[in-house]
DNA sequence: AAGCCATGACGAAAGTCTTCGTGTAGCCTC
DNA sequence: GAGGCTACACGAAGACTTTCGTCATGGCTT
């Protein structure tokens, strides 16, 4: 019981998440490409970020299309599945399951743009709606 | 660089937490008592326990009262405090940021309490009233 | 005071994650 | 079609985490 695939299980791991943002965030890349936008806002080396993609295509987090020469690399999963794994394991692990208190605390934190205070208010009523 | 004390600074192991939750909820406990609770959850030696605790205690996540026998043990940080870095560490990491995002799905991942519900309104309208 | 059992300290093995160095293979240019 | 430069694959070192075994210690009980 050691070396398997777990397709959709294990949470990813920080440096894994790091490279899936910058995807989510710019979309399909290179190696060279995620290594560029990286290396702007930390100290990393080209074959570190290339490994990281080479593991996480075997763990079945990043696609790639060796067709093309310099391979592009894509999320395996959508962003909102991948966020939601995550959620999942911070509430249940530290936040003793209460998305309540996780929303509250995230909220007050860091301010958020009026077009989310509205969408969580529309969420809001719709989960109040529901329970009536 | 490399071996130091980061008091307030990196964010706990997944284990840790676990330990950190157990004491939470129930309050001060010594290693045994933490131990009892989380054999009940999951496999785990006393030993090992023991030593996530000593480990903890080392990095100032734990306080511990050695003048009674067994020595008993307490958080070294307030709750909010520990779950406000781990919700930064995966806003910054996970959600580019947006505390808005991340508030939005975990409402619409699980069910929260009317009264959850209820502050979290409270906090919008608190939040609205302030940018305008 | 001697023995016994729970408690605590240590050290170390095993498993992961992180970070690169090195060497190979593909292409593009002369 | 030879040289040179970029992209890839591989392996391995180092740093943490996780998990315990083993041994020392402290008190209680007799």
């Amino acid at each position: 019981m050691s070396t398997r695939a777990r397709t959709l299980t294990r949470k990813p791991t920080d440096s894994e998440v790091k490279i899936l943002s910058v995807i989510w965030e710019h979309g399909p890349k290179t190696v060279r490409e995620v290594y560029d936008l990286m290396s702007q806002k930390e100290t990393i080396g080209y074959t570190t970020v290339l490994k990281f993609m080479q593991i996480m295509t075997e763990k079945g987090l990043l696609k790639r299309d060796a067709s093309v020469r310099p391979q592009i690399f894509t999320a395996a999963q959508p962003k909102q599945q991948t966020q939601r794994v995550m959620l999942r394991d911070l509430l249940d692990r530290a936040f003793a399951g209460s998305a309540g208190s996780l929303a509250l605390q995230a909220l007050s934190t860091k301010r958020s743009t009026p077009e989310e205070l509205r969408e969580i208010r529309a969420l809001l009523d719709k989960l109040e709606g529901e329970s009536a």
